[in-house]
DNA sequence: TTCTTGAGAACTGTTGACAATCTCCAAAGC
DNA sequence: GCTTTGGAGATTGTCAACAGTTCTCAAGAA
């Protein structure tokens, strides 16, 4: 039979990783981190050498991160982390929230009993970090939950755009996590999703989870404009980009 | 003041467009209309001195492509176009589903008379294709009629990735034309749409949005699975792509 | 001072070349 | 006959070099 048995790790790795592919996920890595930071230029022979590789790769990850969204491109000017717009947030906030009254009630239909468990058992981790004040994992737990629900709903392409949606929305200004005093309420909001979906009331279920979305939504945006008044009155002038000749 | 009044139309195009954009939208066009079918090999020479390019922006354009699913990459075997399999295409109608009820729920609201007469005059140019029984218009029309919904909806990110699942879904076997008979009912429904749309109930018109697609999804799955059937007797052995020597 | 001008530097867009891998097919071995 | 082996050809992955554009900044004019 020609069947390998267990391939090498190693021989798959080289097998399927390219260059590109390794390069795209890098650039990715460090751009959700924070370490590119929106509206950062990335210029390609510095971070050529810094990875260790050759422009051609590189443009070619910048171009798969261009359509991810990730990244914005001015002929002849470079490439730019994209720097998410508030309009741009809430129309994504939005479509989350059908998105995941979709999920809801898909998962109140079909849940199993091991998978309820194992939501809960995030529920509860999470408000265990709301207990100790640790917003750092709280926002972590929160994101696995919300990650691992879109999952279980069992659509595939569903779950990719959904995680694309995720990823562009890090970078609206990244200070959802000076959020700590409301992680009360968004905890609490979880066990009703929970609950509801366990109940197996389908419209319950994506009423909370739709619900708990555009909460998030109102509470996020009210704060980056709390955020964004603060940051005007300690930079007097808010620098535009440059004079363009450009109608 | 720094303004160019109105730059000449070329000036801008040669400012905005660089040889991976045009190609990747040739490709893209090549792909939509079937020049280059699902499955089909894009090899990098061939494509490349086709377009009068080099390979550079080629592969460049490859990753965009890529990264919109509309082709597939095998590492050190080349560029593929995408096939949807049958499953994929369910998941992309689900989630189209639970997109147009958000579209319709939202255009009840909102909607104006203007517009309100623009998606009429959709309808009655698709209902005379029905009569002169004009199923490459009518499929035209379709598109137009659904794709002009989603952006009066007023989501830009809703609209971008609506028309990504759509170009997707055109991968899928491009057999929807053949199902003539029941251009009537679907005709049907979008009068339907439009009429509780105009009417200004969010759940009816979501309601019918949703169930428009559900059907549609339905018509085409079972329209696919008998051409499929029909395909196999054709075919004898439908030959395995090649004996893999991966597990 | 403030704005324009222009030359050099830095960067991006594109191309061609080299190395590594895969594909194909004929010859050898069972 | 069937499978395996090996080498030539074709194709992809990667890199370095060239051409064209943008940016920087100092010198000169209003």
């Amino acid at each position: 039979m020609n069947v390998t048995v267990a391939p090498h790790p190693t021989i798959t790795l080289l097998q399927t990783s390219s260059l590109t592919s390794v390069v795209q996920g890098e650039l990715e890595r460090m751009i959700l981190s924070g370490e590119l930071a929106p509206g950062a230029k990335l210029t390609e022979m510095a971070l050529a050498t810094r990875l260790g590789v050759s422009r051609g790769p590189l443009r070619e990850a910048f171009r798969m991160l261009e359509e991810a969204g990730l990244v914005r491109t001015e002929k002849n000017r470079g490439v730019f982390v994209r720097d998410i717009p508030i309009d741009e947030a809430v129309e994504i906030f939005d479509l989350r929230a059908a998105m995941d009254e979709l999920v809801g009630r898909r998962l109140a239909e079909h849940i199993t009993a091991p998978q309820l468990k194992e939501v809960r058992g995030l529920v509860e981790q999470m408000e265990q970090a709301v207990k100790a004040k640790d917003t750092y994992h709280y926002h972590l737990l929160n994101l696995k939950f919300h990650d691992r629900l879109v999952e279980l709903a069992g659509n595939s392409k569903l779950t990719a755009i959904y995680r694309k949606l995720i990823k562009e929305l890090s970078l609206f200004r990244r200070l959802n996590l000076a959020d700590g005093w409301l992680m009360p309420i968004s905890a609490g909001e979880h066990r009703a999703i929970v609950k509801a979906i366990a109940s197996g009331d389908a419209d319950a279920a994506g009423k909370a989870m739709f619900d708990h979305v555009i909460e998030s939504k109102e509470r996020t945006i009210k704060n980056n404009l709390r955020q964004q008044a603060h940051a005007a009155v300690a930079t007097p002038a808010p620098r535009k980009p440059r004079a363009l000749a450009r109608a």
